[in-house]
DNA sequence: CTAAACAATTGACTTCATCAACTATTGAGG
DNA sequence: CCTCAATAGTTGATGAAGTCAATTGTTTAG
């Protein structure tokens, strides 16, 4: 448990840059994309970091937790998920081995296309992803702390952000 | 390049679950929490996809940008560093043996008590390390593409949260 | 029908991670 | 001084996750 106080270092002042622009007014306000997402970079980092140790509660690498979130939606093709995942294909491979061996996911050979082989949760599976979920959207205590008032204003900021286009 | 349709999976209704405890009204403003933390979250995974392959753009791996990030306070203990990144020590052994053969850090035996060493960023760490921040702080379409009044809104919300205490 | 494209796997190899065992150093008491 | 516990770092064995190159089947386009 290190403090927070070292990871203010991102944050350090960039008023020596003297990208005198336009709108270069006292605040910098052309930075305000920078300074929003450095801030949110922070955060993120800060909980990335006990992520390893929260797929481990559910004896999930992180990968595995990853896998098992995105597989909710039904049955998947191997090469989507490497695609999803940004990682070669031969990765999938032995990852799904790995899970399929401990029951959570199986391969189903594609109807349409016999090259293609489909990944489905078992039933412990979906009981496994929905305990992660569950534990996924408990809010860490950075963010549980904030008023109502800006959580509104996060949350709908948020939705606005990842809205399809 | 997956779309963003699929990990929209994790907002799903949890309307089904009645816990119907207190103040569950018409918008559950009990679960606002959580609401925020979920889309919070699923921006986070969104990034953090390519964030080995920003990491790439420097040929350090995730962990090694991560470190390089982590090392601009100046002398790091190399357990201090394994805390920090809460990992085993022995890991952090074969980690900085990879960068120091890189040019990247040092090890530098403490004066105070020789059984540690302390971890500096060489000359060419420290200006790797600048581009690598610059980098980093460039914000994602998601994010640059808020309005100036989102923006200035989710800043001061994140300095809120970061805010120690 | 042949050839290109594609899905998945295999094998060789690197990095990151763990644990257990070991060395060296520090620090506390007898 | 001497022993003993605790600490910092390394080493070795092992496994997960990542890459690339090559292979096997299966579609699909000419």
């Amino acid at each position: 448990m290190r403090d927070m106080s070292g990871s203010s270092e991102n944050l350090e002042r960039r008023g020596k840059s003297p990208h005198s622009g336009p709108e270069a007014r006292g605040d910098e306000p052309g930075d305000l994309p920078k300074q929003a997402w450095t801030l949110l970079f922070e955060l993120m980092h800060a909980h990335m970091r006990n992520f390893p140790a929260l797929a481990a509660e559910f004896e999930l690498s992180p990968v595995q937790a990853h896998v098992v979130r995105q597989l909710g939606e039904g049955p998947l093709a191997m090469s989507t998920l490497a695609n999803y995942l940004s990682c070669d294909a031969s990765n999938v491979t032995g990852l799904v081995d790995r899970m399929e061996a401990r029951g959570l996911v199986e391969r189903r050979s594609s109807e349409q296309d016999r090259r293609v082989k489909m990944l489905v949760l078992t039933e412990s599976g979906v009981a496994l992803r929905e305990r992660l979920l569950a534990r996924l959207a408990e809010p860490p205590e950075l963010i549980a702390s904030l008023s109502d008032d800006d959580l509104r204003a996060l949350r709908d900021i948020m939705r606005r952000a990842l809205r399809p286009q």
